[in-house]
DNA sequence: CATCTTCTTGACACTTTCTTGACGCTGGGA
DNA sequence: TCCCAGCGTCAAGAAAGTGTCAAGAAGATG
């Protein structure tokens, strides 16, 4: 999950559009919402997305339909969303060249789980996903840290703000990014709770008396070191 | 599953062969298609298989044939896919030297564990497959726990998630995953039952009052240690 | 059908993690 | 120099999560 990829969305039902929309946008995707099959082709054309999710019944087209133009040039993951009683049309997806199906109703989580899986197939190993920086050695996907090669043990708050900063490392992170990001919108003002996390944090991870990892920008927020 | 076993797959119909593409890959397997008994033999003859999976209806000629051929030099594990109402041919099969067969329309976990079962019948000690750890001695595939020595039995359930453990070691499992890849997705939630397996487990392997091979990271899942 | 194993569930004590308020420190502005 | 807003740290209580036991349900075996 290098940077927030852009995910095609395609459905004809607005409600749809918009649930998918949030749910995609929790998971740290960008929606790129599509009505129409031909809208999608379209969209994909111009400026391709990381991963597709095409409903199977569109107004224009149908999603197999879609999946098959797009399979004509890209090998971009394609998700399909199905209803009930529409096997049939999964497994002809499938063969067209979708890489996997939803039915619907579908839980958020298994949606992004889904969708998450895929893009993990399209990129076989973009290097790792272990970071090392000066005898720090974080790996996302494992939820691993350690430093000069001993063990150190995060809690969940802890690992997910850690996440947030190295993922957007160099970068500024204002505190409401942060607080945003890892607690929730409704978090976004709550200073005290942001200083004393990244302090454990730091307490855990930086050499004593430093903050080499993660700098403060006094009255704007933090940053982790590149 | 010591590694990703490329598992040949022949059917005429396209739909099916995606469909158990897809099957397969989720379950850990490189599929290898192919979609006629002829290029099923080639494809053996060239580089073999870990196993085969034939229908029994082909262009060419059909499972049975390809079964009895195979067999002339080969004693990979071959699973045989029929459709209702080819009994017969099932048993012909069989007789031919398929390990099992597999009724359409299957589920995929069915299959799945077909294949695993013909597979741990056909290697019946390959070393390879076993993993030691500090007195802890693991056969993944010969489904077999011993600690300094002395056999430990494990009931299916317990082994299934020391299988997902032990596959997955040094990395994180979050209560999801391992929920979902050992008891299936209808129980995604159900943290207790996860809990109360893990305490069985670690009872029968662990340490007496320790917690060496499977750690907790409270909050989020368990990982086995390295 | 009886028996044995395995799985699931609820209760409860225990542990870890999160949140909150207090307090001392620092650096820039008046 | 004094003031003060913002920061880092600490400690304690609240909240959330965990390990274990035991009993009943469900399933397998013979």
């Amino acid at each position: 999950m290098s940077k927030q990829p852009r995910v095609l969305v395609c459905d004809d039902e607005p409600q749809i559009l918009r649930a998918l929309r949030v749910i995609l946008r929790d998971a740290g995707f960008e929606a790129v919402p599509a009505s129409t099959g031909e809208e999608a082709l379209d969209l994909t054309a111009v400026r391709p997305p990381g991963a597709a999710i095409l409903d199977l019944m569109l107004p224009d087209m149908d999603g197999v339909e879609v999946t098959r133009r797009i399979r004509e040039w890209s090998e971009v993951p394609i998700l399909v969303l199905s209803a009930v009683g529409e096997e049939d049309r999964k497994v002809e997806a499938l063969a067209a060249g979708a890489d996997d199906y939803v039915t619907k109703p579908f839980g958020p989580r298994e949606l992004v789980a889904r969708l998450e899986a895929a893009l993990r197939r399209a990129q076989p190993e973009t290097g790792q996903s272990t970071i090392s920086v000066e005898g720090l050695e974080i790996d996302l996907a494992a939820r691993f840290v350690r430093r000069d090669s001993a063990e150190i043990h995060l809690t969940p708050t802890e690992f997910e703000l850690l996440r947030v900063l190295v993922r957007n490392r160099g970068r500024l992170m204002t505190h409401r990014d942060l607080l945003v990001e890892v607690w929730g919108i409704e978090y976004e003002d709550d200073l005290q709770v942001l200083r004393a996390h990244v302090a454990n944090l730091r307490r855990k991870i930086e050499p004593p008396g430093e903050h080499v990892f993660i700098r403060t920008d006094p009255g704007v927020g933090y940053r982790f070191a590149e």
